[in-house]
RNA sequence: CGGGGCGUAGCGAAGCCUGGUAUCGCGCCUGGUUCGGGACCAGGAGGUCGCAGGUUCGAAUCCUGCCGCCCCGACCA
């Protein structure tokens, strides 16, 4: 393609909103456009990255045996009332009505929909396995879009799911996904990493993410180097460091003492001059409705998913402050876990533990020597978020968190959806069974983010050739020297012939325009025809390197075309 | 939804406090000179100053309301 004739609106400065480098530089390059917030124009040079990107997702799921379907974004409300997520999704849901009055929305995930085109079909066990997945655009009104096209309010996923007839048939689509997945970042030239995680309330058995680490991500992961544990922080676990003080010996007993407006940790810690570890932390939640008093120690902090978890609670939240001197009589501060008549949960981390510090439930007053298991019944359960410095639980090696991009994630479902909405086909022996799912997402726009946050330097973006817009600009210096304009039409001739995908940058710009922008836009080679010409000479730009080789102009196109094999 | 910031030409900004005809750089158009890292000279086009009210002889500037965008938090199947 010729430069000439593209619209490829670079800008100069970096636009005023754009705070995140994928960001800031999609809007630079000129890749996007903003609509409105989380609605985003794909532009030339972004269309062209996304349609790689899909080409890339295509073939590796078909190279598992998915078939690809095509389902519609619009969805009538009773397929989602059927699973009951219509409620669930509260206003994360784009919802609409048709000119009857009846309920309509925008489909964020296609779970519902899938389900309903395989519980009308799928009568026999000899169907399955099925492998179904679609590229297309979801709709999900977040709450707060930002960092570009990393958090929007309609994008672009791939999709697919799962039907099997038992849990080792959906270990083993589950395990084709992890593969395929793979595969594509590979080959998108990401480096990611799959860790466990939080698989939610709703029974799902086993999940993965596919993260990416970067300053601009919103997750964490725990990452151990020494042996590869990784683990999105609401699921990881890591051996906690050891209390800072000893507890007291002996059977001691509870013992009330005045802490006059000393009420948080830090404050109790300085009062009684014991550190934050001989202290248990009483955070009140409520979780689907009901009371819990969530037990950690002084110096851990409670983690809500896996509170989520031990409860079964699809939601959970703190306790409001009225509730609270409802249920304890006494203010935040002075909470304890003696006498508590709503449920009480204990993290992991106290069992053992003796003689320690914690709340009175009578303002302005604390306990010491409260002994989890004597003094109140102890319910233990992991429900300690995992902190900096501490290490891993098996080996004791040192644990790292890392912030990270969710570019996909695996999940076991399980039956949630074949059971709500009855999928069920017969078994061999004519009895019949329900259907187990699982679901797997990838979310384009996001493949594309990540490999701008990994590869970006002061001149721009420095895309995967994989991925690239255009693998190589061929870049004469000057079009109005005729000799320097023909060779590197002939030399973009080539390119095309060999394969690549190729621009001319025929601009009549001066040279640093040119090179500015092939950087900028982050095509990962680039050919200059300039002077040396007259010797037979051209010279090949390797963008992520920088690299400059001269090459003889016959001998380019051939070196280009290694170095894009790697 | 809570907190903060910002809306002036395609992009980046100044002007606003202290009211008096709209300013700068880049980009864009025309002509010329240039041509290896975002050239130079000359001429030019482009703005209801986010919107609506109000105060005033007069509002980008002061007041009120609204809208939009960004960031932090809450939230995130």
């Amino acid at each position: 393609m010729l430069w000439s004739k593209l619209f490829i609106p670079t800008l100069r400065d970096n636009p005023a909103e754009a705070e995140v480098a994928s960001h800031r530089l999609l809007l630079r390059a000129g890749y996007i456009r903003q609509l409105s917030a989380g609605i985003y124009n794909y532009l030339f040079l972004a269309q062209r990255s996304m349609l790689k990107i899909t080409k890339i997702v295509r073939e590796e799921m078909d190279a598992i045996g998915a078939q690809e379907f095509y389902l519609p974004a619009l969805n009538p409300a009773e397929v989602w009332k059927e699973s009951g997520r219509w409620d669930v999704m509260g206003d994360n849901m784009f919802r609409l009505k048709d000119r009857f009055g009846r309920d309509l929305c925008l489909g964020m995930t296609h779970e519902e929909v899938m389900t309903s085109i395989a519980r009308g079909e799928l009568r026999s066990y000899k169907q399955l396995p099925q492998l179904w997945y679609q590229i297309q655009v979801k709709f999900r009104d977040e709450p707060r879009p930002k960092s570009g096209l990393l958090r929007v309010r309609q994008f672009t996923m791939k999709d697919s799911y799962s039907f099997d007839m038992d849990a080792a048939g959906l270990d083993a689509s589950y395990e084709k996904h992890r593969q395929a997945y793979c595969r594509i970042f590979d080959r998108c030239g990401l480096k990611y990493t799959a860790v466990e995680a939080d698989s939610g309330a709703m029974g799902g058995s086993q999940s993965h993410e596919f993260m990416v680490e970067s300053e601009a991500g919103e997750d964490y992961v725990v990452y151990c180097a020494a042996t590869g544990y990784a683990a999105n922080l609401e699921k990881a676990v890591s051996r906690p460091v050891a209390p800072a003080v000893a507890d007291p010996e002996g059977d001691l007993t509870p013992e009330e003492f005045s802490t006059p407006n000393f009420k948080t940790i830090d404050e109790v810690s300085a009062f009684t001059k014991l550190p934050a570890t001989s202290q248990m932390k009483s955070v009140v939640m409520v979780g689907d409705g009901k009371p819990v008093l969530a037990l950690v120690r002084g110096d851990h902090q409670l983690s809500e998913a896996k509170l989520a978890g031990v409860l079964g609670a699809a939601e959970v939240r703190a306790a409001l402050p009225h509730e609270i001197q409802e249920w304890f009589g006494a203010a935040p501060g002075s909470l304890g876990p003696i006498g508590v008549k709503i449920r009480l949960l204990t993290d992991n981390a106290l069992e053992g533990r003796k003689n320690m510090i914690c709340g009175a439930n009578k303002d302005d007053f604390h306990l010491r020597n409260v002994t989890p298991g004597k003094d109140f019944k102890a319910v233990y359960h992991d429900l300690r978020q995992v902190a900096a410095g501490e290490t891993n639980i098996e080996t004791g090696d040192p644990l790292q968190i890392l912030k990270t991009v969710e570019i996909g994630h695996i999940f076991k479902l399980g039956y949630k959806y074949s059971k709500s909405m009855g999928l069920s086909v017969l078994d061999e022996s004519g009895k019949e069974v329900t259907v187990i799912m699982g679901s797997y997402g990838i979310g384009l726009e996001r493949i594309l983010c990540a490999a701008v946050e990994l590869y970006h330097d002061g001149n721009g973006m420095s895309l995967p050739a994989s991925i690239a817009p255009f693998t190589v600009v061929v870049t004469p210096v000057n079009m109005k020297d005729e000799a320097l304009k023909s060779a590197a039409e002939t030399l973009y001739a080539e390119c095309n012939k060999a394969g690549m995908d190729a621009v001319l940058d025929d601009r009549d710009e001066r040279p640093g325009v040119k090179f500015k922008d092939a950087e900028l836009v982050g095509i990962p080679w680039r050919i200059t025809v300039g002077k040396k010409l007259a010797q037979g000479i051209v010279e090949v730009v390797e963008r992520r390197t920088g690299k400059l080789t001269e090459v003889p102009v016959g001998e380019a196109v051939e070196f280009v075309r290694k170095g894009l094999l790697g």
